[in-house]
DNA sequence: AGAGGTTGTTAGTGAGCGTTAACGTATCCC
DNA sequence: GGGATACGTTAACGCTCACTAACAACCTCT
């Protein structure tokens, strides 16, 4: 709207640019052992000029985690909702939100990381909303583990699903940045051992 | 030692309170999100008492990530020496592993928080430290999974069995404390899906 | 040209917090 | 009894740091 800027590959604004080193930032050395001032310095102006876009550093946390969460969970409602008409097999889909969210995983390092890092540092009002987005995004995939395993309980189906995402939020620790062997294999690594334990925990008899 | 006093249950002394309330702390609102006040305040002394028993706010998170690594690290190599005759087979050696590590992510899930959230907090000499310790617990994974796997490139042992510790330490999201529909069952099932993502690492073809 | 909005700047303020100082008290040992 | 030691206390210091105030440069529109 605002933005008359060239339709190309949409100029990052000055907004985009302090969330992206925030989150960078935040993810290396925790909220409250950044400073206004540093994340100032990462785009080029100093300290207290944010205020001009933030009301607070608060803030900037807030609309991360908020949108991180915005994020993740209408992917998979996306995903699902792309299969209204319940042509594709479970698997499929099942498979279609794993690699929705290695995709997540792989390319916003360093949001996974504050995801379950930094949320208690919000106020309750955010919290609150960031935790129910996570649980709608939790419901998400176990209605989808539950169509494809009926026989699994539902407290052991959601509590794969969080085991499941804390194997894929793994990828902050598989080294730094360039030190992956090739994103396309670690994807496919990562999406192999997610539907293993998956298998593991629909078919026991099968360990 | 210099501790004489009776064999029964080994009293607390002042030292282990501070440690166990600080990891608590330190889990719930991070390192930096905690007073030394609240820290005092939560063993009964207020506030600089605690100078008597620690140099300093960081010495305390020192002691308690190293001695994390440790732990994990002697439990670990422990197991695989027990079977230094050869005699059991890999699989239960595997099994052992996971079973060691699980049952301390359930009973210290304060300490699993920390280890891998508060690293950055530490003096360079000590994250050094503890970095090593990380890595050869790592490496004593990844020597019994490819003995069990040998077709599995070390890159991808390494890496399955980082996703794996993920999966493992995810028990602080599965709900609050006392939450868990039983400890014994939910061992069980982290065990599984720990073993049915090794077993899709290992056996791509399987799935 | 000049008013007004946007986006910076630097200097300062006030609170929080880790740490130290100075001081009390109980216990142990001779 | 009387030091030495262990373990607390409260008061104060000093630094960091989020945030505000006051001011300046540029862009735009009439």
């Amino acid at each position: 709207m605002s933005t008359h800027a060239a339709a190309r590959v949409a100029a990052p604004t000055r907004r985009e640019q302090i969330l992206k080193e925030a989150a960078r930032l935040f993810a290396e050395r925790g909220f409250h052992g950044v400073g206004v001032d540093e994340i100032g310095a990462a785009v080029g102006i100093s300290g207290p000029g944010l205020y001009r876009h933030f009301p607070g550093k608060d803030a900037m946390l807030a609309e991360l985690l908020v949108g991180i969460s915005e994020r993740l969970l209408a992917g998979g409602q996306l995903r699902v909702s792309e299969d209204a008409s319940g042509d594709r097999s479970p698997e499929a889909l099942l498979d279609a939100l794993i690699e929705g969210h290695i995709d997540f995983a792989l390319d916003d390092r360093p949001l996974i990381t504050l995801h379950d890092r930094e949320l208690d540092r919000l106020r309750d009002t955010d919290r609150k909303r960031v935790r129910r987005l996570q649980r709608e995004y939790v419901e998400v995939w176990v209605a989808v583990v539950r169509d494809l395993y009926p026989a699994l309980p539902e407290h052991e189906a959601r509590a794969t699903v969080h085991a499941v995402f804390g194997l894929l939020n793994s990828t902050p620790h598989l080294g730094r940045p360039g030190a992956l062997p090739g994103r396309t294999d670690t994807a496919a690594l990562l999406h192999r051992l997610a539907r293993g334990a998956f298998g593991a925990a629909g078919e026991p008899k099968a360990v």
